[in-house]
This record gives structure tokens, sequence and C-alpha cells, in this order.
DNA sequence: CTAGAATGTGAGTAATTCTCAGTATCTGGC
DNA sequence: GCCAGATACTGAGAATTACTCACATTCTAG
């Protein structure tokens, strides 16, 4: 509510710190996951970790950090691998088809490789709090990326910005709501499919 | 996580009872709106609707069950709007750039018109509980409706219940993502204006 | 008018987040 | 090796909050 925005509490100096506070988020991950943000308790997080209540708190200023803390890690490594696949796709300039389907693909498959951890940060946080942050500052980034691409295949129509936002938005929303949970009959990769067509004649 | 789906404990029977239920679902509407989900606490919530606590429990059985019965309220009021829209496509048949205009158009209209309360249910809300479900029915409502126009226009490839849920997923998060928040230098009305050219390359 | 049903009350309980005063451990300079 | 100060850890308990329950009030039907 009123806390800015959840920023460790103390930076760990020594490496037995650093342990500490690697035990408190991977607890913290595996609880979370397992019984939902509410009845994930701080002082189960902390009992699971093996350290007081008191250590958590030195690292983490209130519970929503801990999330806050695993979806920037989450982010980050989403961002990473997306931004490895972008360059590979600067590089070798396939056409539109292949380059849509490359990204795509890409895009679903960091998807339903941890679908679990995904959902915890989409599906079963509060968002005001802070992850709602992380996401945004991330489809900003992966649109600019976007709208890169759209320039190099010079297709995009007349406000590229415009469309490359609409684009990220959409495969986004489309990945979460039909990939990792495919209507009756489908697989993941037929939906996947579909996307990219829709995709291509958006953009053809 | 364990509570199957909250209903309303009791239904009100007098008129003094159903003003009780009333205020307290007003009340709720505005805190949560004003301090978010955990700001909002049950106690306040009485408090500002001139009830006692206890009245406030008779009617919802927990927290969430407030958060439950507001989003059901909206859903219904946005599934009847949207459905009188869809009757009226149907009746009139328009070619398909009239029909995807009005579509889109109406769902824009009906989050420009109350953007807290939609926001309030869709970002600010710890999804697992219930509300989920209620999107996800709405959706599914929609992907059905969608998927009849398809039909009637002739359109949507060889799998129109994929397509139409792709749609559905795209259109609703580019209406949350970027109509409700345009980048800058852009209107509301010209990102819907994109929205509906990209429809249109999709189904054209 | 009255019995019983419906509605309303709010102090209190249990659970949970977070604090802080005190203890233990480490590190670097001598 | 030893000591001083920095770093790290502890856990009882303060503060907050969701929710209960025994009781009081108000309504309705006969």
């Amino acid at each position: 509510m009123d806390g800015p925005i959840s920023i460790p509490r103390k930076t760990p100096r020594q490496q037995r710190s650093q342990e500490t506070y690697d035990a408190i988020l991977e607890a913290a991950a595996q609880l979370f996951e397992r019984l939902g943000y509410a009845g994930a308790t701080t002082n189960k997080i902390a009992e699971r970790a093996g350290v007081s209540i008191g250590s958590l708190y030195q690292y983490f200023p209130n519970k929503d950090a801990l999330l806050y803390a695993l979806g920037e890690r989450h982010v980050r490594h989403l961002v990473g691998s997306l931004k490895a696949v972008f360059a590979e796709v600067s590089a070798d300039d396939p056409p539109l088809e292949e380059s849509v389907r490359r990204l795509v693909g890409a895009l679903a498959d960091l998807h339903l490789s941890e679908p679990r951890t995904h959902r915890l940060l989409y599906d079963q946080v509060p968002r005001p709090a802070a992850t709602a942050v992380q996401l945004r500052s991330m489809q900003a980034d992966m649109a600019a990326e976007v709208e890169r691409q759209l320039s190099r295949l010079g297709v995009g129509g007349p406000d590229r910005v415009v469309t490359a936002l609409l684009l990220v938005q959409a495969v986004e929303a489309q990945v979460h709501g039909a990939v990792l949970d495919p209507p009756p009959g489908r697989s993941a990769a037929e939906v996947v499919e579909a996307m990219v067509r829709l995709c291509l004649r958006m953009l053809g």
C-alpha cells in the first residue's frame, strides 16, 4: 500500500548470509507454489529455510518483497532468453514466416518449460504490489524488440510502435490463456501453430 | 486453495437486510478501489457500510467472498452488454469490417466507462481465489459468440474454435494493456483503430 | 399481542506479519 | 593468535486483522 517498492533491506556481504538469502528465496518459491500466496506464511517460509523469522526480515522488508525478488529472478531469466532469440533472428535475418515462428515458438517454450513458476507469478499474485511493474517493464522491453523486427521486415503498418505493443499483449495473453491450457482436443503445439498463422496474416 | 467457492452465506429475506447487503458491497467496492485488497480491512468495510462486523460475516463467509460478489456483478454487467451487441450484429448482418468495428468498439467502451472497477477486478486481485473462474467462464462465453460470428462471416480459418479463443484472449489483453493505458502520444481511440485494423487483417 | 424467525451487535479469539533487544559469528589489523 | 567492530542470527512478543459467537433488537404472521 504505502512502501514504494520492495527492495532487499540489506545485501549479503559474507558467504554465510548469501546462503541464508538463497535458502529463504528457495523456500519461498516452494511454499508459494504449494500453498499459494496467503497460505505460505512468513514463519513457515523461515522454518523451511532453516532460519529464524528475524533473519527473513533482515533481507526482505515484508512478505511482498519475497514475491518481488522471485519475480525479478524469473523476469530476468525470461528477458535474457528472449533477447538471445531476438539477437539470433536479427543476425540470421530470415523472412517473415520463419521469424514469427521462431519468436512465438521461443515464448511458448519458455512458458511450457516451467509452467508452475510462471503461473505462480502471473496468476497467484496480488498485482498492484510490485510484480505489475516488472511485467509492464518486460512488456515494454519486448515491444521495443518486436518493433525493431517489424522494421527489419518492412511490416507493421503505419504506427509500428502501437502494432508492436498490441502484438506483445496479444501473444502473451494467448500463451497464458490458450497454450498453457489448450481447449479440449487441441495440443499446445496446435495452438502455437494457430497463433503463428494469425500473426502472419496480421503482418503479411 | 481450500474452500470451494465463496457464496453468500445467507440470502437477504427482508428489505432491511437487502439494504445492509448492498451497503456492504458498495463499501467494499469503494475501499478496495481506494486502498487495495490488503489495505481494505473487513472492519473498515463494515464501518463504512454503517454496520457491525458481525453483519458483514452474516452475508459473506470471508473477505474473498466480497471480491467474488463484486466480480460476479461486474461480469454479469459486461456479459449482458456484450451479448446485446452480439445480438444486434447478428441481426443486422453487416460485413466483416463493420462487425469487427462494432464488437471491438463495444468492448473498449465498456472498459473505458468504468476503468477503475475493471482494474480493481483485473489487476488488484489474488487470482486463484474465485475471480479467475469468473473471468475464464466469461472468456469461454465470449469465445463461443465470436465463433458464431466467424461462421456467419465465413472467416476464421480451419479451426474456428481456436481462432475465436485466440481472438478473445488477444483483444481482451490489448484493451487492458493498451487502450486503458495508451503509449505516449496516442489516444485510446487510435489504439482501438489499430486493433480493428489488425483484426481485419487476421480475418480478411 | 405474542412467539418465533430474521437481523444486527461488538468484544473477544486465533492467526499472522513484523520488530527489536540481545546473542553469536566472522573479518581484518595488530 | 587475539581483539574490536562489523556482520549475521535469534525468537519472544507487539500490533494488526480475519473471523466467531452469545446475546440484543426488530420484524412478521397468526
